[in-house]
DNA sequence: CTTGACACAGAACAGGCGTTCGGTTATCAT
DNA sequence: ATGATAACCGAACGCCTGTTCTGTGTCAAG
């Protein structure tokens, strides 16, 4: 007995060619041949599976480049986008030292760091990001730069800042993360917070940039307990 | 004259060979052949880019699945991760208002829609992510969950919530963001930011819960001004 | 000078793979 | 009934592709 596809929309083979595609993906990093769709969805004949690799195609499912073996992707961004792996130094805290990488050191060949992935469609467009590292939040010291506990701030190793960004400055034997202004004669380090009145620092004194904030972070899966 | 490989890293051709791997699974989402990476680092024999590809393998810059055709990888998390399209449906603000997605719409399909991609690793494990979606916060009305004019919140539908989550609540005509408390005869709102009290609300008040938050990303790229 | 490791080139083989074509069955409107 | 169409199957064709084998020139160590 035949199988009769009721709606214009997906049939079932269809969608079980779909899902598999998109697994055999990400799993092996490169598409499934036709034959191997094939046998994973329980059609045994090559042509069948062409057949319907071509209706996916006239629907915009999927795109294919003929001739080309694996030459099948999903179409739309609903797959794997161009990523960046950063890796989390380690915690950060307002006090007297910064964790900033140690020039020369690839990080991401070593298991032992943890890392967060970050599309780059995040980064600015300029941004390449190679020499990105991440930081995750410890305690309340930064509520003023609106940032909490647990958070995770992607930065970038700066000396030097342009104004109106935000920076890990070490002003007075602690570093905070203000965005930054420098002035006539003085610096002005201003909190995310709005509400929040600016520090004002004359020029005489020692300002030391750590690093651009270039982005936050904050997950919210667990529930908070209190 | 023959090339020889002084440092027992990456030679040239290695390199050449690594850079265009990557390249050509960007472009064409899937990789190349051992001939189109011959053509197109200009290495006549396949015999060549075997021998190659052997020795990236043994250095764990590669991975390859032999007799498959297109079975090579680039090895390590430097490449895209398993990631998800999430659309942006809009702004929101404190206010009576909250943009929540059209049950059985498909933003993904249609390509009006803004977007952020999110890797899987950032969310929670259990996380299917297919109802996720985003909105633009606008204005400082959210200071109080520590959220800034400009940041993104990824929301995921749901209309009660366990306590601890972070949710989107309307209580006296106004939707803000705030952790989420059941108590004995009442209902605690406390915002994100520590320093300021919670909203005591009684159950016999009416709080609609619009949806949790899941994530929350500030970008930095631009300068503020002022 | 010989030896051996290394970096290549070219050709040939065998299986992988997309494509095509002839044929079958079921459903449905004419 | 009849024809059209959609949903299949199986086989065959031929290019695509990874693999392997033979051979050549270079260079450093013994």
């Amino acid at each position: 007995m035949m199988m009769v596809r009721k709606s214009k929309g997906l049939g079932e083979r269809h969608q079980r060619i779909l899902d598999f595609v998109l697994e055999y993906q990400r799993e092996n990093r490169y598409p499934p041949s036709i034959r191997e769709i094939g046998e994973k969805t329980g059609i045994t004949s090559t042509s069948v599976v062409n057949y319907y690799l071509d209706q996916l195609e006239k629907m915009g499912k999927i795109e294919r480049d003929r001739k080309i073996s694996r030459g099948v992707r999903i179409s739309g961004p609903n797959t794997s986008a161009d990523t960046l792996r950063i890796p989390i130094l380690g915690p950060i805290a307002a006090g007297p030292f910064l964790l900033v990488p140690e020039p020369g050191v690839n990080y991401m060949n070593e298991k032992e760091f943890e890392a967060v992935d970050i599309a780059r469609s995040l980064l600015p467009a300029k941004e390449k990001g190679n020499d990105l590292y991440a930081l995750e939040v410890q305690g309340d010291s930064m509520i003023d730069a609106m940032i909490n506990d647990g958070d995770i701030v992607v930065m970038k190793p700066a000396n030097e800042a342009r104004n109106g960004e935000m920076v890990a400055v070490r002003v007075r034997d602690e570093y905070t993360l203000k965005y930054f202004y420098k002035e006539k004669d003085r610096f002005r380090l201003q909190p995310a917070n709005p509400t929040m009145k600016p520090l004002i620092v004359k020029k005489s004194e020692p300002v030391e940039i750590g690093g651009k904030v270039v982005m936050v972070i904050r997950k919210m899966e667990r529930p908070l307990a209190a």
